[in-house]
DNA sequence: AGCACA
């Protein structure tokens, strides 16, 4: 089943994830790799029998969610390959903020999968009945990879190395070094002489450089130069 | 594999 079966939402699904990793860590690092493509309202893991292993991630943009689900895709997160796709369901915190939530209690959780799975069986005949799977309404959709995953289509694929822009001329790399060095895994910055305003930082993997990366993005060295933090191109 | 909001 291919995930596009679900419409785009803010919030992505995602699962096949290395369930040893404690749930404080995994959210502090969903944050780090995901928040480069927008804001984060929320992030909900669970590590009950039914839950580990999966997490959602709540962007306050549909594009932010839809580049994460594109471009993280089969990222490989604490050995393995993550799995990403919409949320099935609203997210309370969304919920919440456009005025429509409403607290949940047991019963109401059971007509809610009843409903699901209602509209799924429909879905299912009608699909069948005229020999097509059924696009749903309207809405230009992305395509869907078909073959390998290719790491070339990734706008933004992370790197363990930062590309660094907008530095003030006078920036030196042990400037930059003391800046990024705080950050665990840091290994080097490299700077261009011919090149001012820009520089390298390398770190040892690309979650890494991710955490460095969120911490001191658009950090200012002078009021007129926050910094431009982007993966380097492979 | 697994779609929640402790």
């Amino acid at each position: 089943m291919l995930s596009g079966d679900i419409p785009p939402s803010q919030t992505i699904y995602i699962k096949n994830i290395n369930e040893k990793v404690k749930k404080e860590e995994l959210k502090r690092s969903l944050y780090a790799l995901f928040s480069q493509y927008g804001r984060i309202l929320d992030i909900v893991a669970l590590k009950t029998a039914k839950l580990r292993g999966q997490a959602w991630v709540v962007f306050s943009e549909v594009t932010a969610a839809s580049n994460a689900v594109r471009q993280m895709q089969n990222f490989p997160f604490y050995d393995k390959p993550m799995r990403i796709q919409y949320a099935k369901t609203k997210s309370d915190c969304v919920a919440k903020a456009d005025g429509t939530y409403v607290p949940r209690d047991k019963k109401k959780k059971q007509e809610e999968k009843a409903e699901r799975k209602k509209r799924a069986e429909e879905a299912q005949h009608s699909a069948t009945a005229n020999g097509t799977r059924a696009e749903s309404n309207g809405g230009p959709r992305t395509s869907f990879r078909q073959g390998k995953p290719s790491t070339e289509e990734a706008a933004a694929a992370p790197n363990n190395i930062l590309f660094i822009q907008n530095l003030p001329h006078e920036t030196t790399s042990m400037m930059l070094q003391v800046l990024f060095n705080q950050y665990p895994g840091f290994r080097e910055v490299r700077m261009i002489e011919a090149k001012p305003g820009i520089a390298f930082v390398e770190f040892e993997d690309d979650m890494q450089s991710s955490v460095a990366m969120q911490a001191l993005q658009g950090f200012k060295i002078t009021p007129q130069h926050p910094m431009a933090i982007t993966y380097a191109k492979k």
